[in-house]
RNA sequence: GGCCCGGUAGUUCAGUUGGUUAGAAUGCUAGCCUGUCACGCUAGAGGUCACGAGUUCGAGUCUCGUUCGGGUCGCCA
């Protein structure tokens, strides 16, 4: 049936409240239910804002109740009436549960197919696989349509702080020059010149340097990012950057300004007045304590070193971990006594991920301890142990051994998952703080040079700029995460602004002059035509906006994210490209056998 | 690339030690029903047990492979 003008929607289904009785409105939407009671109909129309109940009486208008008797499920409607109280049946559980439509005019638009699932109005229990495939009917579930929505006013939120504080939208290219280290790059060909490549960018990070550069001050952009790597729960191969830099700067400058973007929006958005300050804690001390440089502080069971403890002991386990210069160390599960042996068990495999060889535990549950180390220690040293640890009633105390970085790693994911397990992780407990003085180098084992562990513009503290030549791993960096409830929301640092630093900085990566030159000549040569000190952060959009709903999957608040093998299980790509288009690229697909046509043909 | 979990009506699931015709709820279709709101009642339709091979007298169930989805380690400057 054609839309005309007096189909045309006056109000949205729950704009309308008891205030609107007796007037008359045309609403649009879907049938999300048809209740038919025999000689009266109720619809529930749904549209972007929620459901609206329509109200059919076969007595007083026999044409219009009769097509509402074939509207099903999904059909697209348009239903114009006076709006009526309820009376006392009223639904509580709806906003506009006191009134509805008694509708004279109803025209089905378009009818629908059964859906392959109910469009449900609270959580669903589809599989993930339905939902992606079908996309849009997911979206079309009041929860999906409730994140977009939020994610789009975030987003309005974020442009209106950064524009206030006279920072400038530019928008950077999304077909780049492939960068050496880091992700994979998405790559695309070139036709002009076959056999060459741009990228897709991984952040817009040179660019928005090269606008300091150039002078604009403040920047700001909402960047669409690429990596080629493969995907979690919080990461996606394609995602949104806010991406912001400033001159004339300190690290101090670039935090207050960012801080003050969160404050601005969970009090817009959410009426949350957040603590004055973040925490702002050291690299090293946020492993010393935490175990991991994105703490969740949500919760207790901090880190405590026992080596010094157990410098006799013969216990084997530990004894091993601590003659090859490693450590022992616990955490306290205030709580934990709780977990039979099975779930300490299970507690074991979860260290064991992470590349410990198991767990040693002890825990006192109704005065009773029991311990699965302390018969391999002297009474002295366990002692010692209960006494640093504060071992009492309903403790569980896990310790690890092993070389720092397992250690280190098994203990931090023990920590969140006995806080997990006990409940102890509240969605909407909203824990920020800053990470600060990381490592500017990461020595890599493998092929035994240092490489820049977040990217090789960072500045160095100043008074670690010596060390560089002499102990690069010692080195720390003028760089800072921000973290909220354990996840890294954003980092950023300050960047490298001369010559010779940057010069000194590639050759501590082991990147020649001439690779330098050809890979970053460009940068080089910007460099010397007077650069203003700058620096500045990214945050990650999906992140922030899933954490801030209360989500830990992105793919929540993204509208049409990509499937754990990077695909796309709606429109079905990657797919193979037109042989004549490969053609033209000059590009010949190697090892191209009948089953590996991409996810199009599957 | 490694490890782990899962795939049974449209959907969410159950399915015993390997045993005859694979069930439930919901959805769908039809009929009845004047205040429902997860409406109710009655009846009906609906299955390549993901795919392939193997073991077996016999496989939804056991084995191997493949595939799809999810988690995770590696990876993510």
């Amino acid at each position: 049936m054609p839309f005309v003008n007096e189909d045309k929607r006056t109000a949205y289904a729950t704009e309308l409240a008891t205030a609107d009785i007796g007037r008359r409105v045309t609403v649009n939407g879907w049938c999300a239910r048809q209740r038919n009671l025999g000689s009266l109909i109720f619809i529930d129309l749904r549209d972007r804002s929620g459901i609206i109940q329509l109200a059919f009486d076969e007595s007083t208008d026999r044409e219009t109740f009769e097509t509402a008797a074939n509207v099903r499920s999904e059909y697209v409607l348009t239903a114009s009436g006076v709006v009526r109280s309820r009376g006392a049946d009223i639904n509580v559980n709806r906003p506009t549960g006191t009134i509805e439509i008694a509708v004279d005019r109803l025209k089905i638009l378009c009818k629908a197919e059964t859906p392959p699932f109910f469009i449900t109005e609270g959580d669903t229990d589809v599989r993930n696989e339905l939902r992606m495939r079908y996309r849009y009917l997911d979206l079309r579930r009041p929860e999906m349509m409730k994140n977009i929505i939020a994610r789009s006013e975030i987003t309005k939120l974020v442009r209106d702080y950064y524009h206030e504080k006279g920072f400038i939208e530019i928008e950077t290219p999304n077909l780049i020059k492939p960068t050496p280290e880091g992700a994979r790059d998405y790559l695309v060909p070139s036709r002009i010149f076959p056999g060459n490549f741009f990228a897709l960018p991984q952040s817009p990070q040179l660019y928005k340097q090269l606008i300091m550069y150039a002078g604009f001050d403040r920047y700001i952009q909402i960047a669409r990012c690429y990596r080629d790597e493969d995907l979690r729960a919080d990461r996606q191969p394609e995602f949104t950057q806010i991406d912001m830099e400033m001159s004339f700067v300190t690290e101090d400058d670039v935090m207050d300004m960012n801080e003050g973007l969160i404050h601005y929006l969970y009090k817009k958005f959410l009426g949350v007045t957040l603590p004055e300050k973040f925490p702002r804690i050291k690299y090293a001390e946020a492993m010393e304590r935490f175990g991991s440089d994105k703490p969740d502080i949500r919760f207790g069971f901090e880190l405590c070193n026992l080596t010094d403890l157990l410098k006799d002991c013969t216990f084997r386990v530990f004894e091993g971990a601590i003659a090859a210069g490693g450590s022992v160390r616990a955490i306290n599960v205030k709580g934990g006594a709780s977990f039979t042996r099975r779930e300490i068990d299970s507690l074991g495999e979860v260290a064991k991920q992470y590349g410990a060889k198991g767990l040693a535990w002890r825990k006192k549950a109704n005065g009773e301890v029991t311990s699965s180390y302390a018969k391999f220690l002297s009474d002295a040293e366990n002692a010692a142990i209960d006494k640093r640890m504060d071992f009492s009633e309903g403790d569980l105390i896990v310790i690890v051994a092993d070389n720092n970085k397992i250690v280190f790693d098994a203990l931090g994911a023990l920590r969140r998952e006995c806080a997990a397990r006990l409940g102890l992780l509240r969605p909407d407990d909203f824990k920020f703080l800053w990470v600060v003085e990381f490592p500017l180098f990461e020595y890599n084992e493998e092929d035994g040079r240092f490489y820049a562990r977040h990217h090789p513009f960072t500045a160095p503290m100043e008074e670690d700029i010596p060390l560089i030549k002499t102990n690069p791993g010692t080195v720390r960096a003028r760089a800072y995460d921000i973290v909220l409830n354990g996840t890294e929301i954003g980092g950023g640092s300050i960047r490298i602004s001369t010559p010779d630093m940057q010069g000194l900085m590639f050759e501590t990566l082991g990147i020649g002059e001439e690779e330098a030159e050809a890979k970053f000549g460009f940068l080089l040569e910007a460099l010397k035509y007077g650069i203003p000190p700058h620096g500045g952060l990214a945050f990650g959009l999906d992140r922030l906006v899933a954490l801030t709903l209360g989500y830990d999957d992105i793919r929540d608040v993204i509208a049409f994210p990509k499937a754990q093998n990077s695909s796309e299980p709606m429109s079905r790509c990657p797919a193979p490209a037109d042989p004549q288009a490969l053609h033209e690229l000059g590009i010949a697909v190697i090892n191209k056998t009948d089953d590996n046509e991409g996810t199009g043909s599957k």
